[in-house]
RNA sequence: CGGGGCGUGGCGCAGCCUGGUAGCGCGCUUGUUUUGGGUACAAGAGGCCCCCGGUUCGAAUCCGGGCGCCCCGACCA
């Protein structure tokens, strides 16, 4: 993309709204804008993380063999009053009437709606398991929105509903999508920790919450640095890696237990400060039973299903990365989910062989990559790099370009390398 | 939902107390300048002062009502 032709309005300033790092940086690096409270449009970079997010947690999800669908954001009252939440759920649901005075809602969440689909379309425990999955925005009417994208009442969440014939099954995929999401955080370059948690609105017995720690987060968090060394994308061993996992220990300031904590070696007791970034449950049959969800199992007999369901919250992961990643200048975006990969400088617009040398570059890198080609001074280029948060920035000059030489800058760590065109390339497309 | 604050060009703000019809910085446009860390000078463009009503000869300013947004707390993917 070519700066100079994008709707990426960045600030000098900072809005007077923004508070928190993370929704400072989104607005000056013009990746979102906000319509009404905790509503935001998406500008094409932040756009860009939205689906870049999105496509590793598609990735994870496809394998463990959830299937993708998507269903609509707008739910009839009818399908929550067979639950029972269409009472029970209060004020956050965005109640709505159409023409015909007919109840709807602008859907916080999709139990109801996907144990409706599949107790509609199957009948026999020979359909059973299912493991469904849509990635959606939903809505949610907070008291307080805040913190921008960390709080928003609209939000892009990865939903994903398990339908088992018995408890065995259901908490089998309760731990395969432990891993997954264990190996997706992993993949986009944070470092996740789950931890035991309530319930709340979902019901059920059986949760688990994942924080991402960051500075900012709104709770405190007590871990075992065991978490810190984890690795969850080579694992193969389910069971033996949920049984690690949820046996080292991780907890909120709400649950943290100072006897266990004292246990821990001291050199290993690790506090700070999470921001909540997906939860799972396990809830039986809360329901399957109460919509009437049975299929006929081989002897006959009636079957209610055991239920899980699985968020990850990925507008929020937006935010949850940038607290967790930015310094003074801007972002510094984990590699997996930058908007654009490099960031080309012209420090030299107009000149033709600073300009020839960037072409090259930008024709090479492709997508991936944004062309600052606005007439304008370097140090503004260099400001607006380093707000943005492009991990590589390859830096065009007239006084390498003569030998054909440009700088390299790794936005994370500041190091900077005089390379060859050639070399650069290699090194961003590596 | 309790408490506090704010609403004035795209952004950040002043002006309001002590009514006289709007100003500063940044950004934007044009020209010159500068040319490796948000350059300097000059000339411009751009405002239903959130909305409605009231007081007044006259309202951004005072009064009443409404709407919007932010912060603290309780609540939450």
């Amino acid at each position: 993309m070519r700066l100079s032709k994008s709707l990426i309005p960045t600030l000098k300033e900072t809005p007077a709204e923004a508070q928190i790092a993370s929704h400072r940086l989104m607005l000056r690096a013009g990746m979102i804008r906000q319509m009404a409270s905790g509503i935001y449009a998406w500008l094409p970079t932040g756009l860009r993380v939205l689906s870049k997010i999105s496509q590793i947690v598609r990735e994870e999800q496809d394998a463990i063999g959830a299937q993708e669908l998507l269903m609509p954001t707008i739910q009839s009252a009818d399908l929550w009053r067979e639950s029972g939440r269409y009472d029970a759920y209060g004020k956050e649901m965005l109640r709505i009437t159409d023409r015909h005075d007919r109840e709807l809602l602008y859907g916080p969440t999709n139990e109801e709606m996907i144990t409706a689909i599949v107790r509609d379309s199957t009948k026999s425990y020979r359909d059973l398991p299912q493991l469904a999955y849509h990635i959606q925005w939903k809505f949610r009417d907070e008291v307080r929105p805040r913190f921008g994208v960390l709080r928003g009442r609209e939000f892009l969440m990865k939903d994903s509903y398990s339908f088992d014939l018995d408890y065995e099954g259901a908490v089998a995929v309760y731990k395969k999508t432990m891993l997954s999401y264990m190996r997706t955080f992993q993949r986009i370059g944070i470092t996740a920790i789950p931890m035991r948690a309530d319930t709340g609105q979902i019901g059920g017995d059986l949760s688990h919450e994942f924080h991402i720690l960051a500075p900012t987060g709104e709770s405190g968090v007590f871990y075992d640095a065991a978490f810190e060394a984890g690795d969850a994308i080579g694992v193969t061993d389910v069971d033996a890696f949920y049984d690690q996992v949820t046996t080292i220990y991780a907890a909120t300031d709400e649950k943290h237990d100072t006897a266990v904590w004292d246990e821990i070696p001291e050199d290993r007791r690790r506090e700070g400060r999470g921001i909540e970034v997906g939860q799972i449950f396990y809830f039986g049959k809360k329901y399957s039973e109460a919509m009437g969800f049975a299929v006929t199992g081989p002897d006959g007999q009636k079957i209610y299903p055991e239920m899980g369901s699985y968020g990850i919250g990925v507008s929020r992961l937006v935010g949850a990365i940038i607290e967790a990643r930015h310094d003074e200048a801007g972002i510094i975006w984990p590699d997996a989910v930058a908007p654009f990969r490099a960031a080309i400088l012209n420090l030299r617009q107009g000149d033709a062989v600073t300009d020839a040398l960037c072409e090259r570059l930008y024709a090479a890198l492709g997508a991936d990559a944004l062309y600052d080609d606005r007439e304008e001074r370097a140090g503004a280029k260099f400001a607006e790099a380093d707000l943005m948060g492009h991990p590589w920035q390859i830096i065009v000059g007239p006084r390498g370009a003569a030998n054909g030489q440009v700088e390299l800058k790794r936005r994370a760590t500041g190091e900077r390398f005089e390379l060859s065109v050639e070399e650069a390339l290699a090194k961003v497309q590596g």
